[in-house]
DNA sequence: TTGTCGAGTGTAAGCGCTTACATATATAAT
DNA sequence: ATTATATATGTAAGCGCTTACACTCGACAA
């Protein structure tokens, strides 16, 4: 009796199309293989019945799912947006389907949502800088899954990264600041805790700080999550210290433009009477005024980069080249030199 | 001889715990059909060959995949991310996962990925609006596959809906809108082909204009996609036309953002040359100076909502519940009346 | 004592596909 | 005509899991 009632298989496609099983496949998969004639009334027959292959019988059988799994801090805003948009675009164009969850930040989820791509099949995994507990990266490695590290270039880590130095640009961006001639620099940054960009942000502004003789341990610097209003809240609190800062760079624009609001509510003038500088260069730093000087990140490259350097690790031609993309100063409205 | 180098399988787990694989199989599944110290010496026995089930077994073997897929139009900017996250947890919360793919407001990618994720064995699926060709329900049908829509709702849909009325919700703005006096009514359009949502909110400013005795089909209105550089570019097009309109209602508010960029720096102040409108009260609609009018749009309570119903769909405990959720206009200072 | 029952576990049959290998048929070379 | 070779298709063995069903064994009632 024919399969009626329940979605269509393989098998009924083949008796519809008078072939075996075997020919049905190929007509999926080596379509070439398959003389015109047959291959026409097998696809035929398929369309008739409505037929989809099912994926988890496929993917047993052939143990490879054509499936590339991201995880991301986050999806609340527009950080990983743009750079996992060009990351999907090209996957797609090579056959390839993105599969993407979000951690929130937390390591935990993190590690839960690692096994259960990989449990899933995923042939390789994107993931978001370096810092995380070691058992991940053995488990990776018994499971044979290939993962490329982005938005952090680091040549000695364990995975290879397709990214950019995170402390080299803060540092860059707080030789500009120097420059201008600030003196009382502050710093809202994310939690640090598990996250080698804001440790690396970190690091590079007290590279320059030490560097032009400032006191890098006497730096005023609030940790907090990256939402706008924990920025606004952290800049608050930077204003309310005995040593008001002239300039106060944030961990990425998020932050920055929690600051920005906050500083234009409490009556401040940026860049007149403070400073305020992001990180990243998301579409909202060009859109509030002043608009954000910020270090621009080649979102776009990075994702394109990394999905082609994935996949590479993925088909066997390559154990994974890491790559350190450049970022650029983006000097805008809301930094300026201090006030008089 | 054991499987060493390749992932340990449900088998290896049970040779190393001295078991048969339906225990272990059980360890995983129904734990209290095993006896403690049984279950304690498999779950020793995973533990150390580093265990993790495959996914795609499990589903071929099971037929339930705890998985809902959710297509959105986009993940450039925040409109679906907040409702998508409270989607999410509610979903995380009963144990399901989900996948999340983006079509980029084109109804071909959003088909393909409908069945991606239909052949990926997801349980349940959510999608955005209902207009869509209606090949696509015929084909969950067969499938059976149970969808739920959300972001719109609509009584006599072919798919149940979690939303709102884009209509009335657009009518109620531009009521206010008029009220304040206005006579130059502008439009900025998300692209109407194949959405539903842009539809809707077009007829209700059509409707509200009408009532009011306006000539609807005079309306200026350009159609262009949600991104913040169209909606300036629309912006400098409504300004160069004979008719300087005194209010341009966005379509949502990335367009709206990027038609009081565009205000701004044509020295246009806001709202005392030009009153402008969003919709959807995303985080950049505080933001921006002045904050955007713009309608609040309940987004974790619906993500929520259809959380459940679609659980309830694939738990057969329902057919599809619609349900009209209230949204709320949100007066801010980008609308005032019209100039004298 | 014997029989009944239920709890705990094992056996083995698939789930829907891919693919190595076997087979059949057509074509070319001798 | 015969054999070699290439091409097209079929056969059947899994992939790693779940689960219906069978089995064993001790507790308990008759």
């Amino acid at each position: 009796m024919p399969n009626t009632s329940a979605a269509p298989t393989l098998d009924d496609v083949a008796k519809k199309a008078g072939v075996s099983t075997a020919t049905v496949s190929r007509c999926l998969n080596t379509p070439d293989r398959v003389v015109e004639a047959t291959r026409k009334r097998v696809m035929i027959a398929g369309d008739t019945l409505g037929y989809t292959p099912n994926f988890a019988a496929r993917v047993m059988a052939a143990k490879r799912t054509f499936t590339i799994g991201a995880i991301i801090p986050t999806m609340e805003n527009a950080i990983f947006a743009r750079g996992l948009q060009a990351f999907q675009e090209e996957l797609h164009a090579r056959g390839y389907t993105l599969l993407v969850s979000s951690s929130a930040y937390k390591p935990e989820v993190e590690k839960e949502q690692i096994r259960t791509l990989v449990a899933r099949g995923a042939d390789g995994l994107l993931l978001i800088g370096h810092d995380r507990d070691p058992e991940i990266y053995e488990y990776l490695d018994r499971q044979k899954v290939p993962a490329l590290v982005a938005w952090s270039f680091q040549s000695d880590a364990l995975l290879p990264s397709i990214g950019f130095s995170n402390r080299d640009a803060m540092r860059a961006l707080a030789e500009k600041v120097i420059a201008l001639g600030h003196e009382r620099i502050a710093m809202i940054s994310g939690i640090r805790q598990g996250n080698d960009r804001a440790q690396q942000r970190f690091a590079g502004l007290t590279d320059a700080l030490t560097a032009h003789g400032f006191d890098a341990g006497a730096l005023d610097i609030v940790e907090t999550p990256y939402e706008i209003e924990n920025g606004a809240e952290a800049f608050k609190k930077l204003m309310s210290s005995s040593s008001k800062p002239s300039v106060v760079l944030c961990g990425n624009d998020v932050l920055a433009v929690g600051a920005l609001r906050q500083a234009i509510d409490m009556g401040l003038r940026v860049p007149q009477d403070v400073s305020i500088t992001g990180f990243d260069d998301i579409e909202l730093a060009r859109i509030v005024s002043p608009a954000l000087t910020t270090v621009h990140v080649p979102h776009r490259e990075m994702g394109r980069k990394a999905a082609c350097e994935v996949l590479a690790m993925v088909e066997k031609e390559s154990s994974g080249q890491s790559e350190n993309l450049q970022t650029e100063i983006k000097l805008r409205a809301s930094l300026g030199p201090p006030p008089a």
